[in-house]
DNA sequence: TTTAATTTTCAATATTTTTTGAAAGTTTAA
DNA sequence: TTAAACTTTCAAAAAATATTGAAAATTAAA
């Protein structure tokens, strides 16, 4: 497989990913750009490479800034804006958990409190609610904490993390 | 919050949350009606529970049952077909973990093997995307053994981990 | 200032995904 | 067998989501 290949396979595979964690196409496709690409890009240089429109790309970008993961760069002498990701793989994964934790996870385990504590009745609906959702409820709070823990770490926490589970 | 409520708020949060992880909401939707109902529940109810069509309802449970975390079930002298889903909420999530390291983790990991094998040509772009895939491919790797790990595991694996993690 | 370069916004359009519902298919009982 | 009860399929319609592109806004140099 030559370079070109290999790049165009790399961004459509993590594209088509993206959208299983939430984030659209070409959000998805402009972070792995980003991702591959030694130098700073302008909006210019991502257009012309996705071959999609400056609204779609200035849109997306200002999105990937709001999740932390991808950044604005200047260059001297020039107005022009340049845009760079994280490069590093664990600091991008510990952004994205610390992202997915505040916008899904901690919402989520609200509601589950919420509908956890209504009032007991007797009734056999009423206590299979309140026990599936408290089960619900203590588990994603037992994962909240986890991943609030690996967010904490120092970079090698995921082999550390593996070493400790499989010992 | 009476027994409606709480029950109308669990399943509408539970159908947002499956788009999140790439499920259809009508998928979600269904799934939560079972895991909250004492009782099976035939595709009729599921349809006038949830105002959905009969087609919708059929393609759904299907999916639900491909998942491994919904089940048909007979009720003697009836000729209906009834559905549970799987009720064991650590159950339920290592089936879905399972599920998605077969689904999105390992092609993802085979893109990413193919790609960071390139050769290697000197030039500056070439050897930033093979670093960069490497070092994804790496830790979807070391995700996926951690994973199939804990699928493994007794029913008390969250806790256990968590208590590793913290420790 | 004014002007030119650049980015952002957003209504309109296009695309993708989901849902419907009726016809076709299947199963079981008589 | 036939017929009734029930489920599945799938083309068409609806709904949701993403994308475009040009006008408005912003920025910085002249």
């Amino acid at each position: 497989m030559n370079y070109d290949d290999a790049k165009n396979k790399f961004i459509s595979t993590w594209g088509a990913l993206g959208t299983l964690w939430g984030i659209n196409k070409a959000m998805a496709q402009i972070h792995a750009l980003l991702l591959i690409s030694p130098e700073p890009l302008s909006m210019e240089d991502i257009m012309d490479e996705l071959q999609i429109s400056r609204g779609n790309t200035s849109m997306n970008l200002r999105q990937l800034m709001d999740w932390g993961i991808v950044f604005k760069e200047n260059k001297m002498g020039e107005r022009k804006e340049y845009f760079t990701s994280e490069k590093d793989v664990q600091e991008l994964a510990r952004q994205i958990a610390k992202e997915r934790s505040r916008r899904e996870l901690q919402p989520t385990i609200k509601v589950l409190k919420d509908v956890s504590n209504i009032d007991e009745d007797g009734s056999a609906k009423t206590k299979e609610l309140i026990k599936q959702t408290k089960a619900l409820h203590d588990m994603a709070d037992t994962l909240d904490t986890m991943m609030n823990k690996v967010i904490g770490q120092d970079h090698n926490w995921i082999t550390k993390a593996l070493v400790k589970l499989i010992k």
